[in-house]
RNA sequence: GCCCCGGUAGCCCAAUUGGCAGAGGCAGGCGACUUAAAAUCGCUUCAGUCUGGGUUCGAGUCCCAGCCGGGGCACCA
């Protein structure tokens, strides 16, 4: 035997992913298939958009991922004839850049662009179909000049704005985070480093005048965004619904305006608190004693050296001190004590409450402590119907247990009968909140009010690789905002400068830029901070429809034809930050009259994780599956392929429970079937074979619903079952040379090039179709439309039951009555043994599917 | 403590409005091809759907209670 020849067979029909990647990668570089330049008017569109990266080192799995998922969606819709916006970019400002750099003594650009070349090169390479022409760095002067033509925009409406504060501080990174980065243990999401409170002046976006719009439009994205994150958003936000009392303090001016949900127990207010840490803590001090005063301070100093974890411990005890201070209820007109105690938060409603032992948990338990009087106002044993109190004969003649909570210690929060609270005495709870409410508005003492969970957003960051913040300040501390051609405010370099963190901005050692003048002359120095990256990326997808454009951040009229994005995919890590923020600017610039349209991602697909073993991959846990490492192995096909038929796309994937090598045996199958069909291009595939039509076309019906509900598995499984009908058809069917045959491969070779760009266009190339031409690649082949008449069976089974067992099947017409299938179930044999002598009490039949007998027990 | 999601074969997962529990894959077994093996092809074993109730002619699917797993929020007034 010839070993020469016998390569050469083997070359030609052996599925060599090396061979098959190496020969369209260089295609697709110079057609440039899916870029949207030039895309027609007359085509319907779709902006498909995946989360872009954050260029740190090379794609990981992740990545593999979330690009293959978001291609999948993006060649459908090119496949059902839509022009599809498909863009990619880079998240490049941030701290591992400038940690990086700091390592090394460099320039933070060069690392972060080092990284972009590779990952780019890597995402080519994965083949995802993106528009390569679009590409933008959020880092480079023309990207985030527009980050400072917004912050001038929102300056000018009031929505930027500085303000002296207690913030969160990173002692690590040494910068100040906002609250979104805070993690519920109280560390850094970024360093992982313990938070600490610092008071600093910062820059904050009024996210909190949105607060409204942000949780009630979620009910917009019901359905189209997953479950979780409009929960998550909601939680977060955290609106809270009850009235503002005002509370008059002997010897204090101004009345105190006290938060609560609960103005229904305005009569069991038996004393009053204050957050430690608030102004108003330390004017009531200050206008006591001087043993209040020593001892404020002393608890003050106390209260902040708590760490936010210890601070957040709900079953830690509680602590106060009482400010010989006196209040009045505006209601009963009673005289109650002032304290300061920590459990109250100076950032939440008003920094202040009336307290209500007896029906709030944190107030009896201080009260306890304290040993501060407890009233119950709602007697929680009357059992209510709708809203009138019911006593059954039971009730009266049973000795009721004890459920006074300064004897039992739990606060009583459920319904009830109000009591010991004058107007408001025999009321149900949701009545005497709304009687309460009343009451107060009438003595002008209160009004209804809301309250939120959500802060503002602080958007200054002590470290240097971020966008500038385009403010000056006079020497007499003026704000001086920068005019709009003075954009892009720069990030200036200077070789050797020190970027190490120190708890003040680099910026600020680089005297030569910090020091300026105003437009009209006045010398003035620059804000030294850069914004928080999240605000480059709340916008991004607005940028992506003309990144070149110098004359604006974007173009309202491309915003009209393309935006909102169709279908945003990502990680549900992002489910509040980055989404909260982009809905929040969108939100913004639909007020500033730049886009017509209020929520910024119309639908949202989550994925899920690349795991090991079940346990997260990390450097540190060593059990990490290398990206690069996978490709080589498995080829790019194999491994996207893998990504979508793991299982449902918001589940984890365990890399240790997927087989890639299995995929790769697929997509080889699949390819083979392309050397083998011997009917020529055009071949009337009527002419052929109607059993394997009907499979085939049956795909084409049922493939699109799965993809649009991201069904991706099943689409996978779908193919893999139309590619074992082909295998039997060539077998032991109608052969190679049926038309039939074709059209089932070329159906194929579109469904793949969903998952497996290259098989899919090899393929496609060997059933001729490929002319070297970007209009005859697989991608734009198009999704052929199913025949009705294919999808219609002419046999069906149709099932037999007695008393819910089956007991035999019945082939019969699509179209018989559910008389006549009756009758064919009570002739059958099977079904009258298993009925034996019983009488038959009911007969259901639900043609053509079902006949159940049942019968008399 | 409050809220949300999920439990189907050894494993990953399917299953229109309630209507034959199994589509697909992995792993395993047997066979064909081969001197042999790999590759390939064919055939094939395996659960009655977490538990207990309920509704129904009929429940993986709907309702109630619970168990287990995952997630979010939580001293938020």
């Amino acid at each position: 035997m010839s070993s020469v020849s016998h390569h050469d067979e083997h070359d030609e029909n052996d599925y060599d992913f090396r061979r098959i990647e190496a020969r369209w990668a260089p295609v697709w570089e110079e057609l440039a298939p899916f870029s949207t330049s030039d895309a027609p008017e007359s085509k319907p569109r779709k902006y498909i958009l995946d989360m872009f990266p954050y260029p740190s080192g090379d794609l990981h799995m992740g990545h593999a991922e979330v690009y293959a998922l978001g291609d999948i969606v993006a060649r459908y819709w090119r496949q059902r004839g839509f022009t599809v916006l498909h863009p990619i970019g880079w998240d490049s400002f941030g701290l591992p850049a400038e940690n990086a750099a700091i390592k090394r003594g460099a320039d933070p650009r060069e690392w972060t662009y080092e990284n972009i070349e590779q990952q780019k090169a890597s995402m080519k390479r994965y083949a995802a179909s993106f528009d390569w022409d679009r590409v933008l760095h959020t880092s480079d002067p023309e990207y985030y000049r527009w980050n400072q033509w917004l912050f001038l925009e929102m300056y000018k409406k009031g929505l930027a704005y500085r303000k002296d504060s207690w913030v969160n501080w990173d002692p690590v990174d040494q910068t100040v985070l906002a609250n979104e980065q805070v993690l519920p243990d109280g560390t850094s999401d970024r360093s992982g480093a313990v938070v600490v409170k610092k008071k600093l002046t910062q820059w904050y976006f009024k996210i909190t005048d949105y607060a409204d719009r942000l949780l009630d439009d979620l009910n917009q994205l019901e359905g189209s965004w997953p479950a979780k994150v409009l929960s998550m958003q909601r939680n977060w936000i955290g609106r809270s619904v009850g009235a503002d009392v005002d509370f008059v303090i002997e010897g204090h001016e101004a009345p105190v305006t006290v938060f609560t949900t609960r103005p229904d127990t305005l009569f069991g207010a038996t004393f009053m608190v204050v957050a430690p840490d608030s102004d108003l803590a330390a004017e009531l001090a200050s206008g006591s004693t001087p043993e209040v005063r020593a001892a404020f301070q002393d608890y003050l100093e106390q209260a902040q050296k708590k760490s936010e974890i210890d601070r957040q411990d709900a079953t830690r005890d509680k602590t106060g001190v009482f400010l010989d201070r006196w209040a009045i209820n505006p209601v009963s007109g009673e005289r109650i004590p002032v304290w300061a105690a920590d459990y109250v938060l100076a950032d939440y409603g008003h920094g202040a409450i009336m307290a209500v032992p007896a029906h709030d948990q944190r107030d009896l338990d201080f009260a306890r402590t304290y040993d501060l009087p407890i009233r119950m106002v709602v007697d929680t044993t009357a059992p209510m119907t709708g809203t009138i109190p019911v006593i059954t004969e039971e009730m009266l003649n049973e000795e009721p247990p004890t459920i006074d909570p300064a004897i039992t210690g739990e606060a009583l929060t459920g319904d009830g009968r109000l009591i010991n609270s004058g107007p408001l005495d025999g009321l149900s709870k949701s009545n005497a909140i709304k009687r309460a409410i009343e009451l107060l508005e009438e003595r002008g003492t209160g009004r209804a009010s809301k309250t939120y969970r959500l802060r503002d957003w602080l958007i200054s960051r002590q470290r240097y690789w971020g966008t500038p913040i385009p403010i000056m300040y006079t020497e007499d501390g003026e704000e001086v905002p920068l005019e709009q051609d003075a954009l892009p405010l720069e990030l200036p370099w200077e070789k050797g400068m020190d970027l190490k963190p120190k708890g003040t901005s680099p910026l600020g050692g680089l005297e030569e830029w910090v020091a300026t003048t105003t437009p009209d002359g006045r010398p003035a120095r620059r804000d030294t901070d850069t914004m928080d990256t999240f605000v480059d990326s709340s916008w991004y997808f607005l940028r992506f429809l003309d990144p070149r454009d110098s004359t604006k951040a974007f173009d309202p009229a491309q915003a009209e034809k393309w935006a909102p994005v169709d279908q945003y995919i990502g990680g549900v890590e992002h489910a509040i930050l980055h989404l909260l923020y982009a809905r929040f600017i969108t939100k913004v610039l639909f007020d500033l009259g730049y886009v017509s349209f209020t929520e910024p991602f119309s639908a949202l697909l989550n994925q899920g994780m690349v795991i090991l073993d079940g346990a997260k991959m990390s450097k540190s846990k060593g059990n990490l599956v290398y990206f690069t490492e996978e490709l080589d192995r498995f080829g790019v096909d194999a491994v996207r392929l893998t990504m979508a038929f793991a299982g449902p796309p918001e589940d984890d994937i365990d890399w240790a429970d997927v087989s890639v090598t299995g995929s790769q045996k697929f997509l080889a199958r699949a390819w083979r079937l392309s050397g083998e069909v011997t009917a020529p291009v055009g071949a009337d595939p009527e002419t052929g074979d109607t059993a394997l039509r009907r499979v085939t076309h049956k795909y084409l019906s049922e493939v699109p619903g799965l993809i649009e509900a991201f069904k991706f598995n099943v689409g996978v499984a779908r193919t893999m079952e139309l590619v074992n009908a082909i295998r039997k058809a060539i077998d032991s069917g109608p052969g190679a040379g049926d038309p039939a045959v074709r059209e089932a491969v070329e159906v194929v070779a579109v469904g793949l090039s969903l998952y497996a760009p290259h098989t899919a266009d090899d393929m496609w190339q060997r059933l001729g179709h490929f002319d070297g031409t970007k209009e005859t690649l697989v991608a734009f082949a198009g999704w052929r439309k199913a025949d009705p008449l294919l999808l219609v069976e002419d046999q069906v089974t149709a099932v037999v039951q007695v008393d819910g067992k089956v007991r035999d099947r019945l082939e019969v017409s699509p179209k018989i009555g559910n008389d006549e299938l009756e009758a064919l179930a009570r002739a059958s044999a099977a079904v009258q043994r298993a009925i034996g002598d019983r009488e038959i009490a009911q007969v259901i039949a639900r043609a053509p599917r079902v006949v159940n007998i049942a019968t008399k027990k």
